[in-house]
DNA sequence: TCATTTCCTGACCGTATGGTCAAGACCAAG
DNA sequence: CTTGGTCTTGACCATACGGTCAGGAAATGA
């Protein structure tokens, strides 16, 4: 578990790369325990173990643990931000949502741990990143309504309010990351199969598509 | 927000009410505290406060904090299994479904934090309850697939996997209650009214049963 | 080689927290 | 009134945690 050897192996690691290395070994564990713990139950020794390095190495890279937690939080905004662009430029609602719910499923499954943190982070009246949400989450989401809208207006789609839809496509999957270990236990323990998750996607495109009245 | 008078006014309150009195008035502050803070955020101090009752009390009542937290745990897992009747004995998929949604919108407005605490807990692993996980939720999950099935082989509905339908119901439904700050913060702050409320249970319902063909 | 900056880390500190305890208040029944 | 059980609570304790710091090791550039 320690890890005591830099995994950089080849170069002697320039200065700005050692910042850089350490940085992202410690926001990988953060991510990782915060979501497991939550914040109040994370402590910056679990952190420091499992990025294999000192407790004090995290305070010369981080002041507190409020900073740590912050950056890992944003983390997963941008990450999430990225996969609206599945929705822009879209011809038509069923290339549009269905591509945003591909990248969605596909986000739950890669970076299931930064989706706890943030469904945590919102769940505790979001302390640290209320102001994302009046912003820049607001902003996405009055676009991404107007689309649809527009979508609706031109009968390209059923009448359906623009932003229960979008909470439905959230709460469906970002469900698949954060009940994973549910999904999981009921799975018989085991992760799902590559085509089981296929089933997954499937299944969640299929009903919400049909269900606004495309394909 | 002490609240040093106990809440009862009238009868002299019998011993025994004495108990069941200030087990639900700390399992109610409780709830609130695990819900908004998680478990490791959560202090018995601050439970205790919201309880109007000194710390001391509270173990006097649950002998530890990981007591208390498995209690309201346990709590909103019956409340969610009532809910399940909703399912049971229903003609067809549209009044089976269609009433499940309903109640589980219900309660993800009426016991928001209830809802807040399992989904932290499940996130966190399930450390407390993976017991429930593996027997109670398995055998009515395995129970409902099976009438789904049911539906399906008779053509009372689209061919669609039981299972991610499953997931997409308690999906939809538990997003209002988990992730109702932010839907309120995309609300201009406000929670939302009884006529939004009923807007979003309809566009649930209208996807989800459109989606699966019926209606 | 030397000077300067960056990085590393064991030891330490103050505080907050879960939990204990003993002494007493309250209450019902005999 | 007395007795025995239930309930209440302030004071206390041990521990764990976030954070600090001083001194040293590496790295870089001149």
């Amino acid at each position: 578990m320690p890890q005591t050897a830099r995994p950089s192996a080849l170069k002697p690691a320039r200065r700005t790369d050692i910042r850089r290395e350490n940085e992202r070994l410690i926001l990988d564990a953060a991510e990782r325990v915060f979501a497991e713990a939550g914040f109040g139950g994370a402590t910056m020794q679990l952190i420091a173990d499992l990025a294999g390095l000192p407790k004090a190495n995290l305070h010369y890279y981080f002041a507190t643990k409020e900073d740590l937690y912050r950056r890992v939080v944003q983390q997963i905004f941008e990450i999430w931000l990225e996969a609206a662009t599945s929705f822009d430029n879209a011809p038509d609602p069923a290339s549009g949502i269905g591509a945003y719910v591909d990248a969605k499923m596909d986000i739950s499954r890669r970076h299931p741990h930064g989706s706890k943190v943030w469904a945590t982070e919102v769940m505790h009246g979001a302390p640290v990143i209320q102001d994302y949400l009046e912003t820049t989450l607001r902003d996405w989401t009055d676009g991404r309504i107007a689309v649809i809208q527009r979508w609706i207006d031109t009968g390209q789609m059923a009448p359906v309010n623009p932003r229960h839809l979008l909470y439905m496509l959230w709460a469906t999957t970002q469900h698949y990351a954060d009940f994973g270990h549910q999904i999981e236990t009921l799975n018989d323990g085991q992760p799902l199969t590559d085509s089981q998750w296929a089933d997954a996607k499937a299944t969640v495109k299929t009903i919400i598509l049909r269900g606004i009245g495309v394909v």
